[in-house]
DNA sequence: ATAGAGATAAACAGATCGGTTTCCTTTTTC
DNA sequence: GAAAAAGGAAACCGATCTGTTTATCTCTAT
């Protein structure tokens, strides 16, 4: 048996080296010096460095899932604020010092391939956190919560690849001053 | 002096290989035989790979951007029009058989290196778009032209992406619909 | 204590990377 | 037509890539 927290350790450096540097970009040797782990460690966890690829994705998935309904969360109580709490929590993502974009839109840019499982993986976090957008819509009393869902997270799209093209985070604001006015028409007064 | 066209042909296929495939993951190798052309006449245009990824993305900067204007001043007339219209030739995009999201944002996903020069490149391409939408909510008479513009062009940047990973073009109404939302409020009736 | 699993460092394999060079042919230019 | 420039095919370079293997060491469990 691997000795526990070993696996966890290389998926960490393995997201940051990812998100920094790319995925094709990043060797394996450098993933695994930067552990400080052997490479026979590491091919004992991940069969190849696609499966670590897909790993990192996954877990980052559930940590980013984590961490940003949380930061939403403490933001604000009500649905109705949480939906623009969305961006309070985008703008301190973006001006953080680890922010390279969204991980899960930089590995489709380097696998086109409809039938590569990374890009499932991305599908699937966009498609939960849009679910959790519909969920405050709907419990916001959006009268179309699948439309609201749908426009707040294309803001929210918008938002980050702004900010990680322009460097700044200021398309936090732009966008959370559009969701004001969305809320306005969907939400009743 | 090199053979005209040459050049031209080279960088073209380059795009393509580069959109499809990305940068690190699209060698030297590949690009001259899809090119049909030889390794030494490559680097008798082309300094390096490096060189060549940015002669790409300047090229792309000016074709995607007289193709993009000329579509949407087709689609519409009036510069109000033509703010609504940019999503349609969006959509139209989308739905080509060669759409691989926005080459500018693909590389700075394997770029993050903030002096890589094609950081800067990106950037520009992204404000000359802006600028664009910048004008064209000038002329249609908007209170604070540089608010509008900014919305839009984080609309555009969502719809963008979202149609990049869910693989449709959904996103292009949704996000025209906000617009035209944006521009009941921004536009004097 | 000892067997066995897990870890390490390192060499190794075959392929590909970006880039250069060589030799020869084709094209342009005067 | 001849000199000069450009292009093509392929060998070649050193480095790096993913992945495997070997030999040695260090835990841990019984």
């Amino acid at each position: 048996m691997p000795r526990p927290g070993r696996r966890d350790h290389i998926i960490e450096v393995a997201i940051e080296l990812f998100c920094e540097n790319g995925f094709h970009a990043t060797g394996v040797d450098t993933i695994m010096r930067t552990a400080g782990v052997s490479k026979k460690t590491l091919y004992n966890h991940f069969r190849s460095k696609d499966e670590l690829i897909l790993a990192s994705l996954q877990q980052h998935d559930g940590v980013f899932r984590n961490n940003f309904m949380r930061s939403v969360e403490q933001l604000a109580d009500t649905p109705r604020e949480r939906l623009l709490a969305i961006f309070d929590s985008a703008r301190t993502w973006f001006d953080g010092q680890n922010f390279f974009g969204c991980m899960f839109v930089n590995v489709i840019g380097e696998y086109s391939d409809p039938t590569n499982p990374v890009r499932e993986v991305s599908r699937n976090f966009k498609q939960m956190l849009r679910r959790y957008i519909y969920e405050l819509s709907r419990q916001a009393g959006a009268e179309n919560p699948d439309e609201l869902a749908d426009e707040i997270a294309i803001l929210l799209e918008g938002a980050i690849v702004t900010a990680q093209v322009s460097g700044t985070s200021g398309g936090a604001k732009t966008a959370k001053r559009i969701a004001a006015q969305l809320l306005d028409t969907h939400l009743p007064k």
